[in-house]
DNA sequence: ATTAAATTTAGAATCATTCTAAATTACGTG
DNA sequence: CACGTAATTTAGAATGATTCTAAATTTAAT
């Protein structure tokens, strides 16, 4: 169980000034776990911030994403970049229909059958997108 | 084995008329097994056809697409669209470096585990992308 | 050959993102 | 607390890939 970081802790372990705009962006980036478009946090800081330019926002998470706070993400053939809170190794879940996007546990699929292409290629990283529906919360 | 398609054939087979752009594009998509960008085929299609409008290009792109002649593709980080020829069920190898990608045969990655998973989520679709070291071909 | 429908064309429009230069803010120092 | 400097944010222009539009051309059926 890890303990939940504040926006301002997370600005100050990345060693970057906490302003105004990075701390309600970081902030947003906390409240929504769901893998959110460049487009929907842009609309989400204008929303708790009246006047904030759309400039600052991408290079907000162009900023972050350099820091390794969050992670830039494109999955199946959606054109849009999503960005991930979370960092560790782990899978996606994307339901087309509903645009939905769930993070699997990186051990909830086991990939065998790897070594004839480590001999071949230096792998450095797995990652498996798969297409489902997600139903509805009961 | 199989048969190599000519991009006449390929044409007639998704019952759409063959004219000059759409011919020499699907030639295109044969000969070049590299999963290129819509950007790289405008090039490569100008090369072979001095007049030819960007748009003619992206229509045709999305016509094969629609039609299920080639897949539309993004990998890892990457922003572009890279279009696939080979539309059997496979995966992804890409090398950030190089920017090549590879294909790997469907069963060159075994994907265990997956049971749970299909309790709770009609799974649709699986894609695997890895990243590594395409080594120089000797 | 004629004609109607489909396709291609040039160029304008769109849209997300990045760039630019000026204005504002943050922050260490006196 | 005020000052000065560097970092950040801002508005608005620029970019660049793709799509749209309406006119021109080509295709294919008669």
């Amino acid at each position: 169980m890890e303990r939940l970081e504040s926006a301002k802790e997370a600005l100050s372990r990345l060693g970057i000034t906490a302003t105004t705009p990075r701390l309600v962006i970081a902030d947003i980036l906390f409240e929504r776990q769901e893998h959110p478009t460049a487009r929907e946090i842009l609309r989400y800081t204008q929303e708790r911030l009246p006047v904030v330019a759309p400039a600052t926002v991408y290079n907000t998470l162009n900023l972050f994403v350099e820091h390794g706070f969050i992670h830039e993400l494109r999955l199946g053939d959606e054109g849009s970049v999503r960005y991930d809170i979370n960092t560790d190794p782990h899978h996606h879940l994307l339901d087309k229909e509903s645009g939905q996007v769930l993070d699997l546990p990186f051990d909830s699929v086991q990939i065998s059958n790897l070594e004839e292409l480590e001999r071949e290629y230096s792998l450095q990283r797995i990652s498996v997108t798969i297409e489902g529906k997600i139903p509805r919360r009961s």
